[in-house]
RNA sequence: GGCCCCUUCGUCUAGAGGUUAGGACACCGGGUUUUCAUCCCGGCAACAGGAGUUCGAUUCUCCUAGGGGUCACCA
């Protein structure tokens, strides 16, 4: 590694919305760009016009915000090198290409597309699985290999359509130093002479990249692991434009968390959990592919468990902030292996948040979600709620379990009714709420105190009173203690609700 | 199929020649709790297989198997 400054990209096509494969690809460039006190640059690759959809590039700039792993430099972030974004720059790569064949290694091809679909069928045919345009191949193409000096000029000025390709060398081995697994060795026999150059004049992902990272000083490259066989290619490409290669590092993919393959969009409705950051709506057919934000988890859980998918610092600590993250984070403790994605594990993050985030902060959020439901509930009320709805929930929407501190039950629970209603209870009942009210203070403490007192007094046991007093006030056999809940209720509240419920217990 | 990458509990992983192979999630017990959740305690459970190298391999090498990726004028 060189003492220049690192600065490393996020390099995404917008094609579509972001995958958490993606995210965590943009999360390892950032993390390593901070640690090294570096520059995150954000990269729009859009040379393929064809497969370009409104809205892709927001959908990134939006998603890395809200995770707050932000570029701070490149499209939508300013900066000295760009323009950032690919079709913006396309004045810029034709020159390269040409430089390459003037030195001989790229050369202008005539073929056009159906002629080589139609070789490839052919060849499929004959047994051959792969066809390659290579060393053997480009002999009998129609090249500026094969094709007489004039014909291949004349051409060129008639505007006939060509690509142009690398000139891979017959038989050569080429080394990839990848940071994370190594050296990787490829022989150029292996590989094919890659169009850089499309018959449109523009170019093509792997010359623009390579002309990209160079222009704007890329020292790294990390990028996902399905660049790996290409990265030979750029190496070359690198060479014999004659300059320095970048460190590269290929992560590897995330995996389903049942059964084989890379994550795909499919697997988040089938397991239930997202598998884009932020929701997405499909522009042609409107249908909406589920987020992390939307589906209720923090930015910060996200973050935190997406770094560990594939990376550990070496100790026990699980709970990361991004500042801890930025410390601890760097490419030597990254894994080779691809991880399965573990929807549990990611319901535990979140708890884990939620859990550290304080009731006032709990308390806008929760709101939030009350008022969509057009429940409007005062601020005191709501903090002491979420204190006691917090601890068990994994989401802040689960706390709308506890919606009975807000409103009066609509239904009791019919297995508690069932199995703890008796004659008597409607009698102990107005009785042991009578005596809550004289409770001074009306405190949660002072509660227990009265409450166990009464139960002594009458020889009454806690199961048969308890759950009973928490129906009528509920409406449900379980939850938080109800000793708080009667304080949150207060005392005219707490009386109505026994009244009521009584009524409606005995009568249904 | 060719090429490339990968392989420790069900899952995420620690481990970098000698460990009772550790942690977390999940799961299963026990305790606390009116209950559920939390919390605490405990348990289950792994080095893919085979050859080497070595006094000794989870760890190094090779092979096999399995998994993944990639083979476009897409990124």
């Amino acid at each position: 590694m060189s003492n220049k400054k690192v600065r490393v990209r996020f390099a995404p096509s917008p094609t579509g919305p972001l995958h958490i494969g993606g995210v965590r690809t943009a999360l390892y460039n950032y993390l390593f760009a901070k640690h090294h006190g570096g520059d995150f640059l954000l990269r729009i690759e859009d040379t393929d016009q064809k497969r370009f959809v409104e809205g892709a590039e927001e959908y990134i700039i939006e998603s890395l915000k809200w995770l707050g792993i932000e570029p701070n430099e490149g499209q939508g972030y300013g900066g000295n090198k760009g323009p950032y974004k690919q079709s913006e720059r396309m004045g810029m790569y034709r020159q390269y290409a040409d430089q390459l064949i003037e030195s001989g290694h790229g050369y202008y091809a005539f073929d056009t597309s159906e002629e080589l679909v139609d070789i490839r069928e052919k060849a499929n045919k004959a047994g051959v699985s792969s066809w390659k345009y290579n060393h053997i191949t480009r002999n009998s193409m129609k090249n500026s290999l094969t094709l007489p000096k004039d014909e291949v000029e004349k051409r060129l000025q008639n505007g006939d359509p060509y690509v142009i390709r690398i000139k891979l060398p017959r038989e050569e081995d080429v080394r990839v130093n990848d940071t994370i697994r190594g050296w990787v060795v490829v022989n150029t026999k292996q590989m094919d002479d890659k169009v850089l150059v499309k018959n449109d004049g523009l170019p093509t992902y792997h010359l623009a990249n390579i002309v990209d990272d160079h222009l704007m000083g890329i020292t790294h490259v990390i990028r996902g692991e399905e660049w790996l066989p290409s990265a030979p290619l750029h190496v070359l490409l690198y060479r014999y434009l004659g300059w320095e290669a970048p460190e590269f590092a290929h992560l590897s993919l995330i995996l389903k968390p049942t059964g084989k393959g890379k994550l795909s969009k499919r697997d988040g409705d089938k397991g239930g959990f997202p598998v884009f950051p932020i929701n997405y709506t499909v522009p042609d057919s409107g249908d909406i592919l589920a987020g992390y934000r939307e589906a209720g988890y923090f930015p910060e859980a996200v973050v935190n468990l997406l770094a560990f998918l594939g990376w550990n610092p070496g100790t026990t600590q699980e709970i990361f902030s991004l500042g801890e993250l930025i410390n601890s984070f760097d490419l030597d403790r990254v894994g080779k292996s691809g991880a399965k994605f573990d929807p549990d594990k990611a319901k535990w993050y979140n708890q884990q948040y939620l859990r550290m985030k304080s009731n006032d902060f709990l308390a806008d959020q929760f709101a939030e979600v009350l008022r969509t439901k057009g429940i409007d509930v005062d601020r005191s009320t709501l903090v002491k709620s979420v204190g006691l709805l917090k601890e068990r929930a994994v989401f802040v929407e689960d706390m709308m379990e506890g919606l009975y501190l807000f409103e009066k039950p609509t239904s009791y629970d019919e297995k508690t009714v069932k199995k703890k209603w008796k004659d008597q209870t409607p009698g102990i009942m107005k009785d042991l709420g009578d005596k809550i009210m004289d409770s001074e203070p009306f405190v949660a403490s002072n509660i227990e105190l009265i409450f166990k007192s009464y139960l002594t007094d009458n020889e009454l046991g806690m199961g048969a009173v308890m759950p009973n007093l928490r129906l009528l006030l509920t409406g449900k056999g379980m939850g938080p203690s109800l000793f708080e809940i009667i304080e949150i209720l207060g005392k005219k509240e707490m009386t109505t609700r026994i009244e009521e419920g009584i009524k409606r217990i005995t009568n249904g």
